[in-house]
DNA sequence: AGCCATGCACCG
DNA sequence: CGGTGCATGGCT
């Protein structure tokens, strides 16, 4: 090539967040990447705002990690829920636990830390504002300047208010409690995030990758084997170029200057080749760059850019967690994987300057704890049993690193897919659900247009396994003791036989979910369960139970439907009604005689009454989980302690309790039901 | 049909 | 011999 020999990297200066400062001008002329859009420069932020500490992240913001596989999660610090703040205050939270609830089995906790509730608080949230970016602009209504997307970013949300103030200009509701997706789908967002598949349209390009306020991640590339080899090509995925690169008409292209993380700066050459009519756009000179990044095959490259200069970042993440990584330059060959290493793998911290495109978590519900491509990178670790695959002939980078195989490459090729939708978070939202518990305090449930909001003033309990019975249709219920074993095992393989269902990205793959935009991992969730109906058939029972569910409500048919039981009837229905309605009774009469506070009911008279079906209630307390999960309904029953006492302290807290359904959990109700069917067939 | 990983011929 | 530009073929 004739062009300008790939420059080594411009003196290396650190980073310098709002360096306006135009980048010293060069013969060459590098260009700093301007936005796909027309964004207007942005004025400096009104004084309220203070959760953008704008410029280069200043080191990934705490979040949820590890909730990979079968290793637990790892809760690390707080969580800021407004996906663009990137200074939580760790030591302030406004509001914790806040559980952002879309499906009936989702518990979705959000956090907001100190700084991002009080703007929170300050109403300044506002559907109209509600921009792609992701930043301050004007309402067109009113134009006060505002910041939108806050809380769970991004666009096409709508906006849900829970007892939000009127924006004082524009008189609308702007204390934003939740955003809904609305018009874009997990499958929409999914295709579209694809990578290398973005679509090249202004509307959809802004939805390829979260905008924040001065870091906008752009994209992102697995490097393949030839990328990371000494050929010093990156192969730029056609549709990203087009979309985020200048264009370019001439096979030379242009040097295009590129600051990696560290703030160095490199300059590339940015350039096509013809190739079917159509161009092959690569990045030249990269190796120096790569090397100093020491990636490799597997890894991932991001490009940012920042604004309002415009100028081109790239980070990296790698594809191991760093103790594999770093294992394989000493571990021996042979050295096997560990489980938790090929299964359970992490994708290392981020490090590029815009951790929120590592975050871009795919959530899959087809994934499983072993992605492939963690099995591949696995594999490529290990060097010696990847190989074997041909390794195929030419330039497999005999470098520094002797897991280029080339069918690895074209391996790594083929899983990306699998690796970006899972990213961060290489799990499903059922797993996720099971590593989620509410906090032991009672919630203040809020429901709005139908959907419920359950504010929890703890933070969710992470890391512990709970077993939630899940289906596809996104539903749980904490029934699961109530389910035998062979119920379970007739729901869990649902979820491989989603795996199975996903495949190719043209599909309509409602079961995968890609929720995307900077979310956090749990935001996808909440995204997910709420714009991606899983195709499956809920109960009518109720809206938090789904088939496989043998609560009370669930194995009842519906109200004036159904056989009539007899009084003599066994059937588990009966069975159930008559063991609570005497538990009922006896707490009633109890607390009648003691007129006290009795907390230590909960678990005690459902035990008792489940035990011996009626006697004296024991005075000790708490249930053991085992016990409790073990017990035959005790959490309803607790449920119904709950209640009556209106104690916040429980072991469990039934997240089957609707406030506004009074047929389960209200005594009231339940004793009426209960007595209903009593009256039906008194025993 | 188009993308893209990589093979490979050509050229200096 | 290594870099460059293009071709090929796998894959989606």
């Amino acid at each position: 090539m004739s062009s300008p020999a790939p420059q080594q990297p411009v003196p290396a200066k650190p980073p310098t967040p709002s360096a306006a400062a135009a980048p010293a001008p060069v013969s060459a002329t590098p260009i700093s990447v301007q936005p796909p859009h027309p964004i207007q420069p942005k004025p400096p932020p009104p004084p309220q705002q203070q959760l953008q500490a704008a410029g280069p992240a200043s080191g990934p913001p705490p979040q949820l990690l590890n909730l990979v596989g079968s290793q637990p999660p790892v809760y690390r610090g707080p969580i800021c829920w407004n996906a663009y703040c990137k200074d939580p205050d760790p030591n302030s939270f406004g509001r914790r636990g806040w559980k952002v609830r879309s499906g009936p089995p989702f518990s979705v906790y959000a956090d907001l830390c100190g700084r991002c509730y009080s703007q929170f608080e300050q109403g300044i949230y506002c559907e109209t504002f509600h921009s792609e970016e992701g930043g301050w602009r004007n309402c067109e209504t009113c134009g006060r300047r505002v910041h939108c997307g806050c809380i769970v970013s991004i666009h096409k949300y709508q906006l849900r208010d829970a007892g939000g103030v009127d924006c004082n200009k524009c008189a609308r509701n702007t204390r934003t409690a939740m955003y809904y997706p609305q018009n874009v789908s997990g499958y929409e967002f999914q295709a579209q995030m694809r990578n290398g598949r973005p679509r090249v349209d202004a509307k959809a390009r802004s939805q390829l990758l979260p905008r924040s306020h001065s870091v906008t991640p752009l994209f992102e590339k697995m490097l393949s084997a030839s990328d990371a080899g000494r050929i010093g090509r990156l192969v730029l995925p056609k549709k990203c170029a087009e979309a985020y690169f200048p264009a370019i008409s001439q096979p030379e292209g242009l040097p295009l200057k590129v600051q990696d993380i560290s703030g160095k700066e490199w300059i590339f050459q940015f350039r096509f080749w013809p190739n079917n009519n159509s161009r092959m756009y690569v990045l030249e000179g990269v190796t120096p760059c790569i090397q100093s990044m020491q990636l490799q095959a597997g890894d991932t490259v991001t490009f940012s850019r920042l604004d309002p200069e415009g100028k081109l970042v790239m980070g990296f993440r790698k594809a191991t967690n760093l103790s594999t990584e770093q294992d394989q330059t000493t571990k021996p060959a042979n050295g096997a994987p560990t489980s938790s290493e090929a299964n359970g793998k992490v994708p290392a911290p981020d490090s590029s300057p815009n951790a929120a495109v590592a975050r871009q978590n795919k959530v899959n519900v087809e994934n499983n704890s072993s992605s492939p491509v963690e099995q591949a990178t696995a594999k490529m670790d290990k060097g010696g049993s990847a190989q074997k695959e041909s390794p195929g002939p030419g330039q497999s980078s005999p470098g520094a690193v002797k897991r280029k195989a080339t069918s690895v490459g074209q391996k790594i090729k083929r899983l990306r897919m699998d690796n970006e939708e899972s990213m961060e978070l290489k799990i499903t939202w059922e797993e996720a659900q099971e590593l989620l518990r509410p906090p032991p305090k009672a919630p203040s449930i809020v429901v709005v247009d139908g959907h419920e909001f359950e504010e929890y003033e703890e933070p969710p309990i992470l890391g512990r396994k709970t077993y939630f019975v899940t289906d596809q249709s996104g539903s749980s219920c904490e029934c699961a003791q109530e389910m035998s074993m062979e119920e379970l095992a007739q729901l869990i393989p649902i979820k491989s036989g989603l795996t199975g269902a996903k495949k190719s990205k043209g599909k309509m793959d409602v079961d995968t979910i890609d929720a995307s935009d900077g979310l956090d991992t749990l935001a996808n969730l909440a995204i997910l369960g709420e714009g991606e109906p899983i195709p499956s058939q809920p109960t009518t029972k109720h809206p938090r139970h789904r088939p496989g569910c043998s609560c009370i409500v669930c194995i009842q048919p519906p109200s004036g439907k159904g056989p009539k039981h007899k009084q003599t009837c066994t059937c588990n229905v009966c069975m159930t009604v008559r063991r609570r309605f005497r538990t009922l009774m006896l707490r009633r009469e109890k607390r009648k005689d003691t007129d006290s506070p009795c907390k230590k009911e909960a678990g005690q008279s459902s035990q008792t009454v489940s035990q011996s079906g009626s006697g004296p209630v024991a005075t000790t307390a708490s249930i053991s989980p085992q016990k409790t999960d073990a017990n035959a309904d005790g959490p309803e029953d607790m449920a119904v302690d709950h209640k009556m006492t209106s104690s916040p302290v429980k072991n469990h807290i039934d997240l089957n309790i609707q406030p506004d359904r009074d047929d389960e959990q209200s005594p009231k109700a339940e004793a009426a039901g209960a007595t209903r069917l009593l009256l039906d067939n008194p025993t």
